[in-house]
RNA sequence: UGGGGUAUAGCCAAGUUGGUAAGGCAGCGGGUUUUGAUCCCGCCAUUCGUAGGUUCGAGUCCUGCUACCCCAGCCA
């Protein structure tokens, strides 16, 4: 799609200017580091595009690395799930995908390092007690009787939890920095910790495993990272960040900067919560069209330039935020209506018999496929007695701001003629099911002769060739714009954000597949085909509907 | 007075040697239209959390308040 033209502007763009003005680095290189457990979001998509975008605007190169420090939560499959996720919203990384697991080597030597330094040491005390005496928010914690361990003891003591003497739990080794400090995480953090656990990269190698705040910083350091972006959460670990590099010995001191989390309304974007919903099957899985995935969004019909533009669109800053979805919506009709076909499918459908066209005949009709661009040619649509429409675009009676058909009215059946209403059947429950009409067959392809106005124009399928087909009809997953601030969040469920219905589309659609993916079902909105199609019955998911003033202005 | 952060329209967000509030989304008018779509035109902050101060001039500088977010995992 055309993308904004201008380059973002932001205050970590303006912080690689000025470091690169004052000659600080001769190329940028910044990383995105997932840990593998779980699926990427819609939020990991603005840190993708932020950390990539940053790359290649100054020449420079992002990689890929998983942080993957602690086994027990990881798993191989979010690892290729969220390479395809990246290279999917366009995205490649310089040179292999890196792991943190890539270093568990080094980080071992640098802990060591530390150990020798005496900035470190081996705590047996136990989780309990550690937790109590590293004090609270507003009192300062008190020392651990193994703080003054001597090196060789410690060292010793390392050696013995790395070779899997200890059990998990049983110690860690700690950074021995300042349990007065008022920045909790220097409290003299754990950095190792006993772990026996199979790791899907190291397999049974390591019964001990680095903390995220040693690992980090070192691997950033390794892979010769200038800026190392993350959100506002990590903003007090910056101060451990640091510590560690100045503490080891590096020659590379990668910076960190932090810039806020996505918040979009009416979903959730936390993994703990996405994992719940997954898991106690609240969505049919992480690809799950109502799902803020990008395995999600992809399957829903989203364009990976929409989701880039909206990365684009909402900005980086360290602002709490709350992005409404309309914004995301945006994108994507800003996208497919430019790029997507138009075809006409109905999706509730009520029969429309035209009496005065001969039984038995088709016409063979021209209609465009964009109204605004040629170049995307014409599709031959067939027309006959007996036509689908939409029975919501039918009323016995109506005032003049119902533009569709009406008993005794006239309306245009797009692409085809402008027909009559002449009268209606009913089934038991009194529901319209079948409507009379005539047909003026001068009117095709111009307006009435005698210079009569028909305002309405209406979408239909031709009943001797549709083919049926699903449509999956998607609606917000929760209730309330902020369902993290929920007691519980599942309470919030949208019972509605899923409506199935099934009805026709125009014969041999699906094997068209236009190049966005997507088509335009005039007058309901953009649809794709989802995996679940078979050959007889099509499926198709509402990525979005169109805008649409009259359902505003109700009736 | 634990510490770290953030406050510009309904939402996102520009604004950086102080010079008289970009843009997008949403919304509201109007025009075109064989999609109630698209497209086009117009409107939408005398005001920047708040109270003072400095200044010819403050969203930008100073001081005091207030609100909200983050931190007490051997998670990341």
């Amino acid at each position: 799609m055309a993308e904004t033209e201008h380059r973002p502007t932001n205050f970590i763009r303006q912080i690689i200017d000025k470091d690169l003005a004052a000659g600080q680095h001769e190329s940028i290189r910044t990383r995105f580091p997932p840990e593998p457990n779980g699926f990427l979001h819609i939020g990991h998509a603005k840190s993708i595009c932020l950390n990539f975008g940053i790359a290649e605007d100054y020449q420079g190169s992002c990689n890929l690395r998983f942080d993957d420090t602690n086994p027990a939560k990881e798993d191989i499959t979010f690892v290729n799930s969220i390479k395809e996720d990246v290279h999917w919203l366009g995205f490649e990384w310089a040179g292999e995908a890196r792991y943190s697991s890539n270093y568990f080597d080094q980080l071992h030597g640098f802990a060591n390092e530390l150990i020798d330094k005496g900035l470190a040491y081996v705590d047996f005390s136990a989780q309990e007690t550690m937790r109590e005496m590293r004090g609270t928010l507003t009192e300062p914690g008190k020392n651990s009787p193994y703080r003054d361990t001597d090196v060789a003891t410690n060292k010793a003591e390392f050696a013995k939890m790395t070779a899997g003497e200890y059990p998990e739990g049983h110690c860690s080794l700690r950074a021995k920095i300042d349990m007065t400090s008022p920045f909790m995480c220097m409290r003299d953090p754990v950095i190792y910790r006993v772990k026996h656990a199979h790791h899907h990269q190291t397999g049974d190698k390591w019964c001990v495993y680095p903390m995220y705040d040693f690992t980090h910083c070192i691997s950033d350091a390794l892979e010769g990272i200038t800026h190392s972006l993350c959100t506002l959460e990590f903003q007090d670990n910056r101060r451990l960040y640091d510590w560690v590099i100045e503490n080891i010995s590096i020659d590379c001191t990668p910076r960190q900067y932090e810039f806020s989390r996505l918040n979009l309304e009416y979903t959730v974007l936390s993994k703990r919560r996405l994992i719940q919903l997954v898991e106690e099957n609240y969505v049919s899985g992480w690809d799950d069209p109502r799902m803020p995935t990008i395995a999600g969004l992809r399957r829903r019909g989203y364009t990976p330039g929409s989701v880039r533009e909206f990365c684009k669109r909402i900005g980086v800053t360290k602002m709490d935020n709350m992005v409404e979805m309309s914004m995301l919506e945006a994108c994507i009709r800003e996208d497919l209506n430019v790029n997507a076909p138009r075809a006409m499918a109905v999706l509730n459908p009520i029969k429309l018999v035209i009496e005065n066209f001969p039984e038995g005949e088709t016409e063979t009709l021209t209609a465009p496929n964009h109204p605004n661009d040629v170049s995307m040619g014409t599709r031959s649509v067939s027309f006959s007695r007996e036509v689908w429409i939409e029975a919501e675009d039918f009323r016995e009676s109506a005032n003049k701001k119902f533009k569709r058909l009406v008993l005794d009215k006239e309306v245009r059946l797009r692409n085809a003629y402008v027909v009559k209403a002449e009268r209606v059947e009913k089934d038991a429950d009194g529901n319209v099911t079948t409507v009379f009409c005539s047909y003026d067959a001068g009117t095709l392809g111009k307006d009435p002769a005698d210079g009569r106005k028909v305002k309405g124009v209406i979408h239909w399928v031709d009943a001797t060739t549709a083919q049926e087909a699903e449509f999956r009809l998607y609606d917000r997953l929760f209730n309330v714009p902020n369902p993290a601030a929920q007691e519980d969040f599942v309470d919030a469920i949208n019972p509605d954000s899923l409506t199935v219905c099934k009805g026709w589309v125009e014969a041999g659609l699906q094997n068209s597949s236009p190049a966005c993916g997507a088509w335009q079902f005039e007058r309901t909105g953009y649809f794709c085909l989802d995996p679940d199609s078979q050959p007889d019955l099509p499926v198709f998911n509402r990525t979005v509907g169109l805008r649409d003033t009259w359902a505003k202005i109700g009736d």
